[in-house]
DNA sequence: TAAAATATCCTGTTTTTCTAGGATTGTTTC
DNA sequence: GAAACAATCCTAGAAAAACAGGATATTTTA
């Protein structure tokens, strides 16, 4: 029986890419694609594929939340990461989240083959550039902030003062500095510099 | 006459996206691809296409370096860019080194098509989200700083106040305190926040 | 349900940055 | 040789961030 494929990018040229590197393939069943997380999940309601390829950034969410909401309601579908090579930073959180593995976009027919292949039978494929690339960032780890911390950081690296933000969020200014404060040690930042700086690294901004 | 094309890409899937949205087009003729800058220079040297496909970031120089010697060498080439949506920095710098152009990668059928024949008119063309955030960026140039500046800057973002600076450069931290209005004038930013983040924008830490 | 996490608020003090003016000296560039 | 640029230094006050050390209410999670 033939693998069923499905990928949710929302770029063109990455679906049209991988469906043409697949087209000719005896055992893999191209099902569809999705450019959007809602969408992929509408789908997934009515026909659930094998082995998904999941691009890290979509237009609506996240790839590392939708590879978790995915993977609690449908476990046994194999997910894969499709990333570019310099988003090694999210390799970890995708396969922390239920992820099989990763592949790079400018993944080879055989490289494909061999993740999808690895992945049905319950192993984890990666890239061998990614997972050389996962070894070296691996000790700066992506802190983890709330929703509201977010809110603040962006402000922030907006060019706004406690008291602006305060006002623009409506709660006062000591718990915007808190929220920084908070920031400050997630980020392991001395001030802001640091902390902007870290934020942009790991593409919180 | 169909229009000669041509891509230069690292990523194998961009390569057969573009081929296979293009595939089926008669007024397109697809003469091949290279995957880094030396063998597309190589290409070049007994082929001219009529556009060029290329990706911002490729293994051996970048896709700015690799378009200014192509339109120098050969000024008839139309070159057009192959960006993902959070490239925006790049697409001035590319556009001010000859290229005609620019199209995102998750870009259609029919955009690509467009894109084809307006730069074969000698026109500019840019993908409809390039033209918003090109917008956006076209106020805050990249700005020029000079070698001290830039020292400067750097131990800003490692989290340096003025006075650990003037030590560590051995001038006064007040002298510090004029590179760093500068540097802020320079940015248009209004506090060390913004500068940073559009010092990490512009790639300059 | 109890514990943990999140979001909110507070008082003070110290440190640093930002603003707004300057000035001098040397080095490129026209 | 004049002009522009770069790098250096200064005063002084206002504004903001960083530090320290709390508290309370709500929501989430184990």
């Amino acid at each position: 029986m033939a693998i069923k494929v499905f990928i949710t990018d929302d770029h063109y040229m990455v679906i049209e890419g991988i469906r043409s590197i697949l087209q000719f393939e005896k055992n893999i069943e191209w099902i569809g694609h999705a450019m959007n997380a809602a969408s992929c999940l509408a789908f997934l309601q009515n026909v659930q594929p094998d082995v998904i390829f999941m691009d890290i950034n979509l237009p609506d969410k996240n790839g590392i939340d939708l590879c978790k909401e995915v993977k609690t309601k449908y476990p046994d579908i194999h997910i894969l990461g499709l990333s570019s090579y310099n988003q090694q930073s999210y390799i970890q959180r995708m396969m922390s989240n239920g992820a099989s593995g990763y592949v790079l976009k400018n993944a080879t027919f055989e490289e494909l083959m061999e993740a999808i292949e690895t992945v049905m039978d319950d192993r984890k494929y990666m890239s061998v550039e990614a997972a050389s690339t996962i070894k070296k960032n691996a000790d700066s780890k992506r802190p983890v902030i709330t929703r509201r911390e977010k809110e603040v950081l962006t402000l922030i690296a907006e060019g706004m003062t406690n008291t602006e933000i305060a006002d623009k969020l409506f709660i006062s200014s000591t718990t915007v500095d808190t929220h920084r404060k908070n920031l400050l040690t997630k980020f392991e930042a001395k001030n802001t510099a640091t902390l902007i700086r870290m934020a942009a690294h790991f593409e919180f901004i």
